[in-house]
DNA sequence: AGATAATATCTTCCGCGTCAGATATATTCC
DNA sequence: GGAATATATCTGACGCGGAAGATATTATCT
């Protein structure tokens, strides 16, 4: 109960009786802890020159398979941020020299984001870190109670519709 | 099987067999989940007139109890944002009238950042089309099943120090 | 083929947060 | 009491993402 949730939360039992609260003891909970993550997965990408969005630029081409490319669209789709940032995001792996941006014969409209050797080097690299990481952070956990979270964060997930 | 993380989780075994990619069953979704329930919550914020810190400082405000007051080191630490960030958010509510900014008179440097009267109307209205919200939001789960997944949630932060 | 619509990407402007330093006030130590 | 230090808050520059519109290319319809 010392958590600052519950203090939230009792907090809120004085000042609003008339309102059941109990979901935040979920809903809040998730939010601090998925700040918190983020704060020591960037720890990790930072180590390696890569902030939250190269990496994920990064990781996402590696995960693809050779020839590790994509088009800014399906970049886009699988990352969940938009067009605009697609674009920044990838001029400063360019910039970098961690992937090329070509055009793609069949539709000049379009284009084709590819990694680098340097870039896989690189990610490759920060992703076996990055796993160690996410390790790390699950130790606290025994093998159940990760399946038992794993599956009631999936089952949200797919009613939520993400 | 078909949902997003368990696709990149296929991919990287795939691509990287010699790493244990699990506890991305759980980080990943835990993280593409807060995103979409930020969507969700931020939507009925808009409804009130508020963004995210708007509503963040109010409620923060409102539910320490009369006199709703703090100073913005109080605000910064429960909120978890940095002072440029608290003076911001302040700056903005106070544009809006829903608070007061007031000189301690015990100690000159601090201030006293309080909800006015229709700051406090406005809260307490969107606050409960929230936590309304928020108990939509968990309607896919028993009792049982909240239960479980607070307490995981719980004992993690917990360990992680938050 | 030419006009119109659709699609893919980029550009521009804006909001909001962080970080580092500036300012104002308080406290401490001689 | 005065200098040095600590604390609270604010300011300004910057980074990053979103949204809307601009541009380039392709597809469709007649």
């Amino acid at each position: 109960m010392a958590d600052h949730v519950s203090t939230v939360m009792a907090q809120w039992e004085q000042e609003r009786p008339d309102l059941d609260v109990t979901p935040q003891a979920v809903i809040a909970r998730l939010h601090r802890l998925a700040l918190r993550l983020t704060d020591e997965l960037v720890q990790v990408y930072a180590e390696h020159g890569l902030g939250e969005g190269e990496f994920d630029v990064l990781a996402t081409l590696r995960r693809q398979g050779a020839p590790y490319a994509l088009t800014p669209k399906e970049l886009g789709e699988q990352t969940m941020v938009s067009s605009g940032a697609v674009t920044k995001r990838v001029d400063r792996c360019l910039a970098q020299g961690w992937v090329s941006r070509g055009r793609r014969d069949e539709d000049g409209r379009g284009r084709r984001i590819a990694l680098t050797e340097s870039g896989r080097e690189l990610i490759d690299a920060a992703f076996t870190d990055h796993i160690a990481n996410e390790h790390r952070l699950l130790a606290v956990f025994t093998a159940a109670e990760r399946r038992s979270l794993a599956r009631l964060l999936e089952k949200w997930a797919e009613q939520t519709g993400a």
